[in-house]
DNA sequence: TTCATAAACTAATAAGTGTTAGTTTTGTTG
DNA sequence: CAACAAAACTAACACTTATTAGTTTATGAA
Protein backbone atom coordinates (compact mmCIF):
# COMPACT_ATOMS: atom_id res chain seq x y z
CA UNK A 1 0.00 0.00 0.00
CA UNK A 2 1.30 3.61 -1.12
CA UNK A 3 2.31 5.44 1.94
CA UNK A 4 0.50 8.40 3.43
CA UNK A 5 0.80 11.89 1.25
CA UNK A 6 1.76 14.54 3.29
CA UNK A 7 -0.51 17.31 1.79
CA UNK A 8 1.68 20.80 0.55
CA UNK A 9 2.48 22.89 3.68
CA UNK A 10 1.64 20.18 6.60
CA UNK A 11 3.25 17.35 7.73
CA UNK A 12 1.53 13.42 8.16
CA UNK A 13 0.49 14.41 11.42
CA UNK A 14 -1.29 17.10 10.22
CA UNK A 15 -3.36 15.37 7.31
CA UNK A 16 -4.20 12.00 9.94
CA UNK A 17 -5.42 14.90 12.43
CA UNK A 18 -7.24 16.69 9.71
CA UNK A 19 -9.13 13.57 8.85
CA UNK A 20 -9.78 12.43 12.65
CA UNK A 21 -11.57 16.03 12.41
CA UNK A 22 -13.64 15.55 9.96
CA UNK A 23 -14.77 12.06 10.86
CA UNK A 24 -15.03 12.69 14.66
CA UNK A 25 -17.17 15.55 13.24
CA UNK A 26 -19.48 13.73 11.38
CA UNK A 27 -19.80 10.42 13.59
CA UNK A 28 -18.40 11.55 16.54
CA UNK A 29 -15.18 10.34 18.63
CA UNK A 30 -16.73 7.02 20.01
CA UNK A 31 -18.53 6.58 16.76
CA UNK A 32 -15.30 6.64 14.74
CA UNK A 33 -12.97 3.59 14.77
CA UNK A 34 -9.52 3.35 14.34
CA UNK A 35 -10.13 1.42 11.37
CA UNK A 36 -12.36 3.93 9.59
CA UNK A 37 -9.75 6.51 9.90
CA UNK A 38 -7.00 4.39 8.92
CA UNK A 39 -9.15 3.62 5.78
CA UNK A 40 -9.63 7.32 4.53
CA UNK A 41 -5.65 7.19 4.33
CA UNK A 42 -5.11 4.43 2.31
CA UNK A 43 -3.64 2.41 4.89
CA UNK A 44 -4.57 -0.17 7.71
CA UNK A 45 -5.19 0.45 11.24
CA UNK A 46 -2.19 -0.10 12.78
CA UNK A 47 0.15 1.37 10.46
CA UNK A 48 -1.54 4.23 12.14
CA UNK A 49 0.36 3.71 15.32
CA UNK A 50 3.78 4.51 13.09
CA UNK A 51 2.29 8.22 13.47
CA UNK A 52 -0.04 8.33 16.85
CA UNK A 53 0.42 7.47 20.22
CA UNK A 54 -3.41 6.75 20.25
CA UNK A 55 -6.54 7.50 19.24
CA UNK A 56 -7.00 9.76 22.79
CA UNK A 57 -4.28 11.23 21.83
CA UNK A 58 -5.59 12.45 18.50
CA UNK A 59 -8.53 14.02 20.44
CA UNK A 60 -6.49 15.82 23.00
CA UNK A 61 -4.83 17.54 20.04
CA UNK A 62 -7.55 18.99 18.44
CA UNK A 63 -9.38 19.76 21.76
CA UNK A 64 -5.94 21.71 23.18
CA UNK A 65 -4.95 23.57 19.72
CA UNK A 66 -8.35 25.01 18.69
CA UNK A 67 -8.68 26.11 22.89
CA UNK A 68 -5.18 27.70 22.54
CA UNK A 69 -6.18 29.74 19.57
CA UNK A 70 -9.09 31.22 21.03
CA UNK A 71 -7.29 31.84 24.16
CA UNK A 72 -4.92 33.84 22.25
CA UNK A 73 -7.34 35.48 20.24
CA UNK A 74 -8.86 36.45 23.65
CA UNK A 75 -5.54 37.74 25.31
CA UNK A 76 -5.15 40.20 22.47
CA UNK A 77 -8.63 41.31 22.73
CA UNK A 78 -7.89 42.01 25.87
CA UNK A 79 -4.87 43.92 25.65
CA UNK A 80 -6.32 46.33 22.92
CA UNK A 81 -7.76 49.66 24.29
CA UNK A 82 -10.98 49.26 22.18
CA UNK A 83 -14.87 50.04 23.77
CA UNK A 84 -15.96 47.03 25.08
CA UNK A 85 -19.07 47.27 22.10
CA UNK A 86 -15.63 46.66 19.71
CA UNK A 87 -14.00 43.85 22.25
CA UNK A 88 -17.05 42.02 22.04
CA UNK A 89 -17.34 42.39 18.02
CA UNK A 90 -13.81 41.21 17.54
CA UNK A 91 -14.28 38.13 19.40
CA UNK A 92 -17.80 37.26 17.78
CA UNK A 93 -15.96 37.92 14.20
CA UNK A 94 -12.99 35.38 15.02
CA UNK A 95 -15.51 33.08 16.39
CA UNK A 96 -17.28 33.05 12.98
CA UNK A 97 -13.71 33.11 11.15
CA UNK A 98 -12.40 30.34 13.00
CA UNK A 99 -15.79 27.96 12.29
CA UNK A 100 -15.62 28.54 8.67
CA UNK A 101 -11.84 28.23 8.41
CA UNK A 102 -11.26 25.17 10.89
CA UNK A 103 -15.04 23.95 11.15
CA UNK A 104 -14.17 20.07 11.87
CA UNK A 105 -11.67 20.68 14.99
CA UNK A 106 -14.01 24.15 16.17
CA UNK A 107 -16.80 21.49 16.01
CA UNK A 108 -15.21 18.74 17.19
CA UNK A 109 -13.78 21.08 20.25
CA UNK A 110 -16.88 22.05 21.49
CA UNK A 111 -18.81 18.72 20.94
CA UNK A 112 -17.01 15.97 22.07
CA UNK A 113 -14.53 17.58 24.44
CA UNK A 114 -16.73 15.34 27.24
CA UNK A 115 -14.75 12.00 25.88
CA UNK A 116 -11.24 13.29 26.83
CA UNK A 117 -10.31 11.44 29.68
CA UNK A 118 -11.26 13.01 33.22
CA UNK A 119 -8.32 14.89 33.66
CA UNK A 120 -7.67 16.41 30.45
CA UNK A 121 -11.72 17.36 30.32
CA UNK A 122 -11.26 19.36 33.51
CA UNK A 123 -8.36 21.23 32.21
CA UNK A 124 -10.16 21.81 28.81
CA UNK A 125 -13.45 23.31 30.99
CA UNK A 126 -11.59 25.41 33.33
CA UNK A 127 -10.05 27.23 30.29
CA UNK A 128 -13.31 27.27 29.19
CA UNK A 129 -14.84 28.73 32.22
CA UNK A 130 -11.82 31.32 31.84
CA UNK A 131 -12.56 32.68 28.57
CA UNK A 132 -16.10 32.91 29.93
CA UNK A 133 -14.86 34.87 32.64
CA UNK A 134 -13.34 37.47 30.41
CA UNK A 135 -16.28 37.57 28.05
CA UNK A 136 -18.49 38.24 31.08
CA UNK A 137 -15.95 41.01 32.00
CA UNK A 138 -16.02 42.96 28.84
CA UNK A 139 -19.72 43.13 29.15
CA UNK A 140 -19.98 43.87 32.90
CA UNK A 141 -17.50 46.92 31.73
CA UNK A 142 -19.79 47.97 28.87
CA UNK A 143 -22.76 48.42 31.30
CA UNK A 144 -20.86 50.06 34.13
CA UNK A 145 -19.56 52.66 31.54
CA UNK A 146 -23.21 52.82 30.21
CA UNK A 147 -22.39 51.39 26.41
CA UNK A 148 -24.64 48.58 27.36
CA UNK A 149 -27.95 48.24 28.72
CA UNK A 150 -28.58 46.77 32.11
CA UNK A 151 -28.36 43.24 31.84
CA UNK A 152 -27.34 40.34 33.13
CA UNK A 153 -23.91 39.71 31.98
CA UNK A 154 -23.50 36.14 32.59
CA UNK A 155 -26.87 35.24 31.04
CA UNK A 156 -25.61 37.64 27.99
CA UNK A 157 -22.10 36.17 27.86
CA UNK A 158 -23.62 32.69 27.57
CA UNK A 159 -26.08 33.74 24.96
CA UNK A 160 -23.24 34.94 23.39
CA UNK A 161 -21.14 31.87 23.15
CA UNK A 162 -24.03 29.75 22.18
CA UNK A 163 -24.97 31.81 19.13
CA UNK A 164 -21.16 31.84 17.40
CA UNK A 165 -21.10 28.27 18.15
CA UNK A 166 -24.11 27.33 16.00
CA UNK A 167 -21.97 25.17 13.56
CA UNK A 168 -24.88 24.74 10.87
CA UNK A 169 -24.21 27.49 9.04
CA UNK A 170 -20.85 26.15 7.25
CA UNK A 171 -22.61 22.63 7.23
CA UNK A 172 -25.32 23.53 5.01
CA UNK A 173 -24.68 26.94 4.00
CA UNK A 174 -21.18 26.43 3.07
CA UNK A 175 -21.73 28.52 -0.32
CA UNK A 176 -24.95 30.16 0.33
CA UNK A 177 -23.45 32.60 2.69
CA UNK A 178 -20.49 34.50 2.74
CA UNK A 179 -18.45 34.66 5.82
CA UNK A 180 -18.75 38.66 5.51
CA UNK A 181 -22.82 37.84 5.40
CA UNK A 182 -22.62 36.44 8.23
CA UNK A 183 -20.10 38.20 10.72
CA UNK A 184 -22.51 41.55 9.60
CA UNK A 185 -25.95 39.70 10.70
CA UNK A 186 -24.25 38.22 13.37
CA UNK A 187 -22.71 40.87 15.35
CA UNK A 188 -25.25 43.36 14.44
CA UNK A 189 -28.14 41.41 15.82
CA UNK A 190 -26.28 40.25 18.64
CA UNK A 191 -24.62 43.83 19.71
CA UNK A 192 -27.93 45.96 18.72
CA UNK A 193 -29.39 43.60 21.36
CA UNK A 194 -27.24 44.94 24.41
CA UNK A 195 -26.08 48.65 23.22
CA UNK A 196 -28.37 51.03 24.77
CA UNK B 1 -32.62 -8.16 43.17
CA UNK B 2 -35.68 -5.75 43.63
CA UNK B 3 -38.26 -4.86 40.78
CA UNK B 4 -37.89 -1.53 39.29
CA UNK B 5 -40.01 0.94 41.16
CA UNK B 6 -41.49 3.25 38.82
CA UNK B 7 -42.13 6.62 39.66
CA UNK B 8 -45.49 8.56 40.93
CA UNK B 9 -47.41 9.49 37.60
CA UNK B 10 -45.12 7.33 35.63
CA UNK B 11 -44.91 4.04 34.01
CA UNK B 12 -41.59 1.94 34.32
CA UNK B 13 -40.57 2.87 30.82
CA UNK B 14 -40.66 6.39 31.40
CA UNK B 15 -38.16 5.64 34.39
CA UNK B 16 -35.85 3.62 31.97
CA UNK B 17 -36.18 7.10 29.31
CA UNK B 18 -35.39 9.35 32.44
CA UNK B 19 -31.90 7.46 33.33
CA UNK B 20 -31.38 7.10 29.77
CA UNK B 21 -31.69 10.67 28.99
CA UNK B 22 -29.36 11.74 32.07
CA UNK B 23 -27.13 8.82 31.00
CA UNK B 24 -26.80 9.91 27.68
CA UNK B 25 -26.37 13.26 28.32
CA UNK B 26 -23.49 13.17 30.66
CA UNK B 27 -21.29 10.73 28.95
CA UNK B 28 -23.32 10.44 24.78
CA UNK B 29 -24.98 7.68 23.48
CA UNK B 30 -22.45 5.49 22.61
CA UNK B 31 -20.08 5.98 25.81
CA UNK B 32 -23.33 5.19 27.77
CA UNK B 33 -23.29 0.97 28.28
CA UNK B 34 -26.52 -1.00 28.64
CA UNK B 35 -24.74 -2.36 31.88
CA UNK B 36 -23.99 1.06 33.18
CA UNK B 37 -27.74 1.77 32.42
CA UNK B 38 -29.25 -1.08 34.09
CA UNK B 39 -27.04 -0.62 36.76
CA UNK B 40 -28.66 2.85 37.44
CA UNK B 41 -31.85 1.07 37.84
CA UNK B 42 -30.81 -1.55 40.27
CA UNK B 43 -31.14 -4.71 38.12
CA UNK B 44 -28.81 -6.61 35.56
CA UNK B 45 -28.40 -5.29 31.62
CA UNK B 46 -30.32 -8.31 30.51
CA UNK B 47 -33.69 -7.82 32.43
CA UNK B 48 -34.00 -4.42 30.91
CA UNK B 49 -34.88 -6.15 27.79
CA UNK B 50 -38.02 -7.45 29.68
CA UNK B 51 -38.99 -3.07 29.25
CA UNK B 52 -36.91 -2.25 26.04
CA UNK B 53 -36.85 -3.43 22.41
CA UNK B 54 -32.88 -2.20 22.06
CA UNK B 55 -30.65 0.47 23.35
CA UNK B 56 -31.20 2.54 19.71
CA UNK B 57 -34.78 2.30 20.96
CA UNK B 58 -34.31 4.58 24.04
CA UNK B 59 -32.35 7.14 21.86
CA UNK B 60 -35.08 7.09 19.34
CA UNK B 61 -38.00 8.04 21.60
CA UNK B 62 -36.08 10.79 23.17
CA UNK B 63 -35.44 11.86 19.95
CA UNK B 64 -39.14 12.13 18.37
CA UNK B 65 -40.44 12.72 21.44
CA UNK B 66 -38.69 16.25 21.81
CA UNK B 67 -39.04 16.71 18.32
CA UNK B 68 -42.85 16.09 18.86
CA UNK B 69 -43.19 18.84 21.76
CA UNK B 70 -41.60 21.33 19.41
CA UNK B 71 -43.61 20.82 16.17
CA UNK B 72 -46.75 21.38 18.43
CA UNK B 73 -45.70 24.38 20.42
CA UNK B 74 -44.83 25.69 16.52
CA UNK B 75 -48.23 25.12 14.98
CA UNK B 76 -50.04 26.80 18.14
CA UNK B 77 -47.62 30.02 17.92
CA UNK B 78 -48.08 30.05 13.96
CA UNK B 79 -52.65 29.68 14.59
CA UNK B 80 -52.06 32.42 16.50
CA UNK B 81 -52.74 36.02 15.54
CA UNK B 82 -49.75 37.87 17.19
CA UNK B 83 -47.33 40.05 15.52
CA UNK B 84 -43.87 38.46 14.40
CA UNK B 85 -42.22 39.50 17.12
CA UNK B 86 -44.26 38.27 19.47
CA UNK B 87 -44.42 34.99 18.15
CA UNK B 88 -40.41 35.06 18.10
CA UNK B 89 -40.66 35.85 21.49
CA UNK B 90 -42.95 32.78 22.55
CA UNK B 91 -40.95 30.72 20.37
CA UNK B 92 -37.51 31.68 22.29
CA UNK B 93 -39.72 31.41 25.76
CA UNK B 94 -40.51 27.90 24.72
CA UNK B 95 -36.82 26.39 24.04
CA UNK B 96 -36.34 28.05 27.81
CA UNK B 97 -38.38 26.45 29.48
CA UNK B 98 -38.28 23.28 28.04
CA UNK B 99 -34.84 23.62 28.67
CA UNK B 100 -35.09 23.94 31.88
CA UNK B 101 -38.18 21.09 32.84
CA UNK B 102 -36.42 18.25 30.27
CA UNK B 103 -33.23 19.12 30.13
CA UNK B 104 -31.46 15.56 30.05
CA UNK B 105 -33.85 15.04 26.49
CA UNK B 106 -33.39 18.46 25.14
CA UNK B 107 -29.99 18.04 25.69
CA UNK B 108 -29.74 14.19 24.34
CA UNK B 109 -31.73 14.92 21.35
CA UNK B 110 -29.62 18.30 20.19
CA UNK B 111 -26.66 16.53 20.50
CA UNK B 112 -27.31 12.91 19.77
CA UNK B 113 -29.63 13.04 17.40
CA UNK B 114 -26.72 12.25 15.03
CA UNK B 115 -26.66 8.75 16.75
CA UNK B 116 -29.77 7.36 15.27
CA UNK B 117 -29.85 5.00 12.44
CA UNK B 118 -29.68 6.64 8.79
CA UNK B 119 -33.17 6.45 8.27
CA UNK B 120 -34.45 7.98 11.47
CA UNK B 121 -31.72 10.93 11.13
CA UNK B 122 -32.82 11.99 8.11
CA UNK B 123 -36.25 11.76 9.21
CA UNK B 124 -35.33 13.88 12.42
CA UNK B 125 -33.28 16.11 10.25
CA UNK B 126 -36.14 17.17 7.79
CA UNK B 127 -38.60 17.79 11.00
CA UNK B 128 -35.99 20.29 12.41
CA UNK B 129 -35.58 21.91 8.61
CA UNK B 130 -39.21 22.20 8.51
CA UNK B 131 -38.82 23.77 12.10
CA UNK B 132 -36.37 26.29 10.91
CA UNK B 133 -38.25 27.30 7.82
CA UNK B 134 -41.52 28.13 9.98
CA UNK B 135 -39.02 30.40 11.75
CA UNK B 136 -37.34 32.07 9.06
CA UNK B 137 -40.81 32.78 7.69
CA UNK B 138 -41.73 33.97 10.82
CA UNK B 139 -38.87 36.57 10.51
CA UNK B 140 -38.98 37.31 7.22
CA UNK B 141 -42.31 38.41 7.82
CA UNK B 142 -41.56 40.90 10.38
CA UNK B 143 -39.07 42.37 8.07
CA UNK B 144 -41.37 42.67 5.20
CA UNK B 145 -44.02 44.38 8.06
CA UNK B 146 -41.28 46.53 8.56
CA UNK B 147 -41.41 45.55 12.41
CA UNK B 148 -37.68 44.29 12.02
CA UNK B 149 -34.64 45.45 10.54
CA UNK B 150 -33.59 44.20 7.12
CA UNK B 151 -30.78 41.11 7.90
CA UNK B 152 -30.78 37.58 6.06
CA UNK B 153 -33.78 35.95 7.80
CA UNK B 154 -31.93 32.38 7.55
CA UNK B 155 -28.82 33.76 9.49
CA UNK B 156 -31.34 35.66 12.22
CA UNK B 157 -33.04 32.17 12.46
CA UNK B 158 -29.82 30.53 13.13
CA UNK B 159 -28.27 32.86 15.35
CA UNK B 160 -31.37 32.45 17.52
CA UNK B 161 -31.73 28.70 17.19
CA UNK B 162 -28.31 28.48 18.31
CA UNK B 163 -28.83 31.04 21.54
CA UNK B 164 -31.26 29.04 22.86
CA UNK B 165 -29.61 25.85 22.56
CA UNK B 166 -26.87 27.40 25.17
CA UNK B 167 -27.88 23.86 27.24
CA UNK B 168 -24.97 24.87 29.68
CA UNK B 169 -27.02 27.15 32.06
CA UNK B 170 -29.26 24.47 33.50
CA UNK B 171 -25.89 22.80 34.02
CA UNK B 172 -24.09 24.87 35.67
CA UNK B 173 -26.39 27.78 36.89
CA UNK B 174 -29.25 25.49 37.99
CA UNK B 175 -29.80 27.81 41.29
CA UNK B 176 -27.91 31.02 39.57
CA UNK B 177 -30.76 31.89 37.94
CA UNK B 178 -34.47 31.36 37.74
CA UNK B 179 -36.15 30.65 34.54
CA UNK B 180 -37.40 34.07 34.00
CA UNK B 181 -34.73 35.88 34.70
CA UNK B 182 -33.21 33.82 31.70
CA UNK B 183 -36.45 34.47 29.60
CA UNK B 184 -36.29 38.31 30.00
CA UNK B 185 -32.63 38.53 29.63
CA UNK B 186 -32.17 36.21 26.27
CA UNK B 187 -35.88 37.68 24.80
CA UNK B 188 -34.62 41.10 25.12
CA UNK B 189 -31.10 40.70 23.96
CA UNK B 190 -32.52 38.27 20.78
CA UNK B 191 -35.25 40.62 19.75
CA UNK B 192 -33.59 44.07 20.32
CA UNK B 193 -31.06 42.93 18.09
CA UNK B 194 -33.75 42.70 15.64
CA UNK B 195 -36.53 45.09 16.35
CA UNK B 196 -36.72 48.36 14.76
C1' DT C 1 -53.15 -21.88 48.34
C1' DT C 2 -52.59 -22.15 43.45
C1' DC C 3 -51.58 -20.63 39.26
C1' DA C 4 -50.19 -17.32 35.65
C1' DT C 5 -47.60 -13.74 34.31
C1' DA C 6 -44.18 -10.21 34.86
C1' DA C 7 -39.67 -9.46 35.70
C1' DA C 8 -35.60 -10.65 37.58
C1' DC C 9 -31.42 -13.77 37.16
C1' DT C 10 -27.01 -16.44 35.07
C1' DA C 11 -24.53 -17.94 31.21
C1' DA C 12 -23.13 -17.35 26.81
C1' DT C 13 -22.37 -15.47 22.06
C1' DA C 14 -20.90 -12.98 18.06
C1' DA C 15 -19.18 -8.78 16.62
C1' DG C 16 -16.35 -4.95 17.14
C1' DT C 17 -12.88 -2.22 19.81
C1' DG C 18 -7.98 -0.21 20.41
C1' DT C 19 -3.58 -1.78 20.42
C1' DT C 20 0.91 -4.79 20.25
C1' DA C 21 4.30 -7.89 18.15
C1' DG C 22 6.79 -9.30 14.57
C1' DT C 23 7.76 -9.00 9.66
C1' DT C 24 8.09 -7.14 5.04
C1' DT C 25 8.16 -3.43 1.91
C1' DT C 26 9.47 1.12 0.51
C1' DG C 27 12.30 5.15 -0.09
C1' DT C 28 16.58 7.63 0.74
C1' DT C 29 21.37 8.30 1.37
C1' DG C 30 26.28 6.82 1.19
C1' DC D 1 24.40 -1.38 -5.17
C1' DA D 2 24.22 -1.68 -0.06
C1' DA D 3 22.39 -0.37 4.00
C1' DC D 4 19.41 1.92 7.13
C1' DA D 5 15.25 3.91 8.72
C1' DA D 6 10.49 4.93 7.97
C1' DA D 7 6.32 3.07 7.28
C1' DA D 8 3.60 -0.26 5.59
C1' DC D 9 1.77 -5.10 6.35
C1' DT D 10 -0.52 -9.60 8.73
C1' DA D 11 -1.82 -11.94 12.76
C1' DA D 12 -3.32 -11.78 17.02
C1' DC D 13 -4.43 -10.00 21.73
C1' DA D 14 -7.48 -8.89 25.55
C1' DC D 15 -11.70 -6.24 26.30
C1' DT D 16 -16.01 -4.48 25.82
C1' DT D 17 -20.24 -4.29 23.49
C1' DA D 18 -25.39 -5.27 22.73
C1' DT D 19 -28.18 -8.93 22.77
C1' DT D 20 -30.31 -13.92 23.19
C1' DA D 21 -31.57 -18.23 25.54
C1' DG D 22 -33.00 -20.51 29.25
C1' DT D 23 -34.21 -20.45 34.10
C1' DT D 24 -35.67 -18.83 38.57
C1' DT D 25 -38.05 -15.65 41.53
C1' DA D 26 -41.60 -12.49 42.82
C1' DT D 27 -46.35 -10.59 42.49
C1' DG D 28 -51.26 -10.45 42.18
C1' DA D 29 -55.69 -12.73 41.11
C1' DA D 30 -58.73 -16.85 41.49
Amino acid sequence: MAKIIALTNGTKKDLILKNAAALFRQKGFRATSVRELAESLGIEAPSLYNHIGSKGELLQEICFDVAKDFTANMREVLMSKESAADKTAALIRFHIRKMYTDFDKVYVSDNEWKQLPQKQAEDFLSRRRAYENSLTEIIAEGIREKQFRKMNPRITMLTILSAVRGPEFRQRHNNEFSVGEVEDNMIQHLLNGIIK
